[in-house]
DNA sequence: TTGAAAGCGCTAACAC
DNA sequence: GTGTTAGCGCTTTCAA
């Protein structure tokens, strides 16, 4: 049937050539039809939709990424996904990127500023077509500095800017000082006069920081007095050191306050080893919403993010710059208080405190 | 200085005809510098790598990966990121990849074979080198058809094939079926006699059905009878209907085997949620050994992967195969148990009976 | 509506 | 050691 087919030696793929060939049209017709890119006959969209399947032809994106200088592949850019919050963000981009028919090209930083470079170097010499990335510290990032410089669009997702500092950086978020505030707001609505904040190290987050005024700006409404803060280095596994220091204070709080899920989570479990029953002696809330905070027991009070639309609206906006269209104003979303077990009135603790003399005379 | 600086009018940037320009050389050259691919003399090296750092000289790898046939890009697909064993399994990849130069291309699958089938022909389509993938269920893969059939190489992470249908496919797991098996005997020595495994759909994971084998394993090595499994969606949030049932029957279950940790999780909380205490009224063990499972009040029982070690070694095997060494024996890495404190002897459950009946009556 | 031709940035074969 | 040449697969003028 078919004439003078070449001998198919290493059966090599197929490319737009052989399709043409085959559909006895140009290469560039058969790019017309593929890509819609410009009108084309019937006759000749249909030759070469059959020769394309005929041939099994798969594009091939290098050739026509070099070409056309856009790779249809966007970069993200993520502190570690061994936070369930990063993961859930990263599976949201992964949906709406497919969606559109994008790649995407991931990289991990452990929230070291180096590791971000290195990062989105790496995905730039691939030439991504833009980012999403969540960087330690938004405000001074030295990579945010880079991309701007080489016009390389982007999009922040969980970093929230100062507005004044936001200078036509798109940013996709909750209001973290709102949230953390509304967070504190609620355990002093519990009755607890003494809330400490635990945190991964400030210096590795401005999310932590944010968080942390929210907190400050809790108390200073009810005129209560923020105590000093507990830090907790990124990758630490133990959280004991630092709560039985925060403990063993004259005045122990009654309640913390943790920078995100995964801390309050270590440290709900580290409280229980060292014998302080949450909620009963002392309430702990989260930050972020992770599914796993509701699988707890007891239950995570947390501010819950919605990572999934945080990824949508990031892409979306990404895809608008590359669409060219002009920066849009940071982006917040709304975030809702999700009430677990976690956190009670601290007149449960004076009463525990009675429970637990009398059992310990058994 | 410079002699005749072009006007840098868009301010593109510099391609290595610009580097070879600029060092007086020829592209090749610069390209022979730039990937030590041949040898060159000190003068021209020295020459090159002034006048590429000089121009901030970023190498286009489309460029390179069309002409070379490579894109130093390999694909990752697996089945959710929700799920935090394999979140953790791509940060392990990620990290390995990057230590030698190797971007990552993810796509999630939601356990589904058409989605399977639409990522990969995404990610063929950009040209990746090879793929990391967990499917569904390897046996009956058409994906994997397809990757033989097109000679792509790749490796199978946590999806593991009986010997005889390995067939040359390299796959990096743990002993799924061993280790069900141990983890099932733990639960029979600690005097358990009705022990019911819970797993999410069997058609959905090979996996989770030679965990099953392992469960009969060890009830039949122990002359026990195995009791009907129950079966959970793989996006069901609720377990209680499920649980309800099982727990209904005439000779309920002391003990719940459940195919993965998320899944343990969640019938934990459900099993608190409808007044089940764990681990004194029934006992729970899981599978994949995921950080979150130390977090939860009680601690998971479980049987841990090594999930970093998996990815490093998945990509070690697919470098080895991109490289053209011969496919390998299908690598079983170490599991281990982790007890925790969601299992105890079924006598604790009597024991908690009375006391709650005590209890009931204040 | 279509084809011819040029070239995106790079590397590999071959000559010197 | 080094430069020249050709071309990976595709898109995009430009002319017909």
């Amino acid at each position: 049937m078919t004439t003078k087919s070449r001998p198919q030696a290493r059966r090599s793929r197929a490319t737009i050539t052989d399709v043409a060939r085959q559909a006895r049209v140009s290469p560039a017709t058969v790019s017309r039809v593929l890509n819609a890119s410009a009108p084309v006959s019937e006759a000749a969209a249909r030759a070469v939709r059959t020769a394309a399947s005929r041939l099994d032809f798969r594009p091939n994106l290098l050739g026509r990424s070099l070409r056309a200088r856009r790779s249809a592949n966007i970069g993200v850019v993520l502190p570690t996904l061994s936070h369930p919050v990063f993961a859930e963000c990263l599976q949201g981009l992964e949906a709406a990127a497919r969606a559109c028919d994008l790649a995407l090209m991931v990289a991990t930083t452990g929230y070291d500023s180096a590791q971000e470079n290195a990062a989105v170097e790496l995905l730039l010499r691939h030439r991504v077509d833009g980012l999403v990335l969540t960087v330690a510290d938004a405000a001074r990032s030295k990579v945010l500095d880079k991309l701007d410089a080489e016009r390389m669009p982007y999009v922040l997702a969980y970093n929230q800017l100062a507005v004044r500092r936001a200078q036509g950086r798109p940013t996709v978020s909750v209001d973290n000082r709102a949230a953390a505030r509304q967070m504190v707001e609620h355990l002093i609505g519990l009755g607890h006069r003494r809330i400490a904040m635990v945190a991964g190290s400030f210096r590795e987050s401005d999310r932590a920081r944010l968080r942390h005024r929210g907190y400050g700006d809790a108390l200073a409404a009810a005129r209560l007095v923020p105590l000093p803060p507990a830090e907790l280095p990124f990758m630490a596994d133990d959280a004991r050191l630092a709560l039985q220091d925060l403990l063993g204070r004259r005045e122990p709080p009654t309640a913390l306050f943790c920078s995100s899920d995964q801390l309050a989570l270590r440290v709900m479990r580290d409280l229980a080893l060292l014998g302080h029953p949450v909620p009963a002696r002392i309430s702990v809330a989260g930050f972020d919403g992770v599914q796993l905070g509701t699988l707890t027991t007891p239950s995570l009070t947390t501010v819950v993010q919605p990572s999934t639309q945080i990824a949508a609206c990031a892409l979306d906006l990404l895809r608008g710059l590359l669409a060219g269209e002009p920066v849009q104003a940071p982006a917040l979303l709304h975030h809702r208080l999700r009430l677990g077990e976690s956190t009670s009135a601290p007149m449960a603790a004076a009463s525990v405190h009675r429970r637990a003399a009398r059992t310990a005379g058994r």
